[in-house]
DNA sequence: GTTAGCACTCGACCTTAACGAGTGCTAACA
DNA sequence: TGTTAGCACTCGTTAAGGTCGAGTGCTAAC
């Protein structure tokens, strides 16, 4: 037995109706709702064929099919394939960003709240790894006689800053010389290579050792946190409004994966070639989520850089409207933070 | 009829058992598990009293009685009142600051994340209204030909930040004469002040004009926006282990509430003179938690900037231990992030 | 003022029964 | 050979009835 194009016809069918309505499909609503011109018990036959074939689960005898993991695969393989990404939703995208914000911080707060008000789902916006930014300026700001607030400007404009000590005989202008040094120094470079320069730095410039050390444990700091990514969530809530979390149970588990981000982090981070990566269930790895499905998307700060978008919710979700959606808001924010934005 | 003694111990119980509980409290219960030498009867009796004086509610007639804000009032009113705040989760939360992170934003994430694991429940925690700060220092970063970073470092090291437009032919060293210029003129004044002296300083430097009108833009900004004072939340999702909340739609509302912060805001915003501000049930005066109580506190940055921290939590709360927690949590914050910390 | 005793209330929980959506199978049909 | 009508069967859902027991209010005795 083989999967032609009736029962992928079939399958695509149940899946809809099991989207929308989160209730077990029957023979019946495929045969009377999908204008098959098939009677419900040659859709039952087809429905049995595809249980045996792995695409759909029964919960119980006396139930409608659900479709099964791989049943999600096939259907968004499909989507994907068919290239049939609506493009409709960026200017709903475009619509919510018309204040621009000019921080980077505010942009992808505010990123969160669209993807997760337009999809209904809970939304992640992760901000590019830190150790891949590149320095485009660096600069010391005094915050009191014995420490500096060290400033990076990067790619795309985000800035990462940490009060560091400096030698109590560093005035304004010190700090503002040596500022100068190593921009010309370090820019260009990313925050792992900026590291290893430094150290070679560190012997020209004697006087500001103690300054040096402070930028260079800084920039350790930040490499070896693996470029501590942001993760900024949206929509959390939103999932108590899908019926297979009215257990509280279970909204309890999913809530407490998405407070411990790491390993939501780590799942982002591996973000394919792909325009998009979509992780059905068990595809996720991770076993609270093994009924939740994560479409990821990335967008772009300059050539090398780039951050990840994404939303979760069940498996049983709108794959067609998400991915369209995430596709807009991954150009938006290309446009909006990319590098040639002046 | 009126309180008297006998009748208070008995609420205090009552309050107690219900706190640790969630069950309605029968007239037995306090009889036998609280040892005050008088039988159930009695306590039924008084019991009946204290539902007449509005301290106890009965869900219905064969239940046991349950505190109405009212008796939890009475109850936080003599516990503030006694002063009989422990103070032996000082070490706990001290315990947890362990790797001092540096950042101001850091450590209010690091608190929000301590103050909901040591009480259970939902923690807020809210920067100081920027409007309030003292600018220290402020410095131009460029970022590009046509766009500076504005670094504003304020008390306690909180720090704005805003990417403005200045004119083309301004170079680092120029950015750089205009920043000292700044910081010689603003420093020690609060932001909202330091919008009216921009003005001034507006008319002395002509060529500079397009950079101080990009200053002038963001402090009016975050002047307009009443400061813009951040709120972190911690373990939200907290809320879902009391069996109060094991009704989704309940929890939905509850978390629906915490995601619009505005409310919130508001409520910390208004925190009194006093060391705390309990605000129980119908107090909060958001309708959605009526059934919550808001307990708050303060910490310094300086004599007259201040931030919020606050644990929210249904009515049954451990007043005892969330004012401890916060009292040592505020002390915590001022020692880390007040003025004279170096 | 306190307490023992007792009738009463009412939600929680269990059992039972009816219902119906949906299935698998068989036999008839085109 | 594929399709379909028919039918017995399954099993979760829902409603109804019944028991249980925690807790109350009241009364009368101490």
């Amino acid at each position: 037995m083989t999967m032609d194009a009736r029962k992928f016809r079939i399958l695509q069918a149940i899946i809809d109706d099991y989207i929308l309505t989160a209730i077990p499909v029957g023979s019946r609503t495929i045969s009377k709702k999908y204008e098959m011109g098939l009677s419900s018990a040659t859709i039952r036959n087809e429905m049995s064929d595809l249980e045996e074939l792995g695409y759909l689960d029964q919960p119980h005898v006396s139930a409608g099919r659900i479709p099964s993991a791989k049943a999600y695969r096939l259907y968004v393989d499909q989507l994907l394939k068919n290239g049939s990404i609506r493009t409709g939703d960026a200017a709903d995208v475009r619509a919510y960003f018309t204040n621009r914000a000019q921080q980077m911080e505010d942009v992808i707060s505010r990123a969160a709240q669209v993807l997760s008000g337009l999809t209904h789902y809970t939304s992640l916006v992760m901000s590019p790894k830190g150790a891949e930014l590149r320095i485009r300026t660096l600069q010391l700001v005094p915050v009191s006689s014995q420490s500096a607030l060290l400033v990076i400007v990067t790619d795309g404009g985000i800035m990462r800053d940490s009060v560091i000590r400096v030698g109590s005989d560093m005035d304004a202008d010190a700090l503002y010389a040596v500022s100068r040094t190593l921009t010309e120094r370090l820019g260009g470079h990313t925050l792992s290579e900026a590291l290893a320069l430094i150290k070679e730095t560190e012997r020209d410039m004697r006087a500001e050792r103690q300054v040096l050390s402070g930028v260079a444990e800084f920039l350790d700091a930040v490499d070896s946190e693996g470029g501590k990514a942001k993760l900024t969530l949206g929509g959390a809530s939103n999932i108590l409004n899908f019926p297979e979390y009215s257990d509280v149970e279970k909204a309890k588990c999913f809530l407490s994966v998405l407070e411990t981000k790491e390993k939501l982090l780590k799942l982002m981070e591996n973000h394919g070639e792909m325009a998009f990566t979509v992780r059905i269930g068990p595809e996720t790895g991770i076993p609270e989520l093994e009924d939740c499905s994560l479409v990821t998307a990335t967008y772009r700060l300059s050539d090398n850089t780039h951050g990840t978008i994404g939303v979760i919710g069940p498996t049983r979700m709108q794959y067609g409207r998400v991915l369209s959606v995430l596709s807009a808001m991954g150009k938006q924010l290309t446009d909006l933070l990319g590098q040639d934005k002046e």
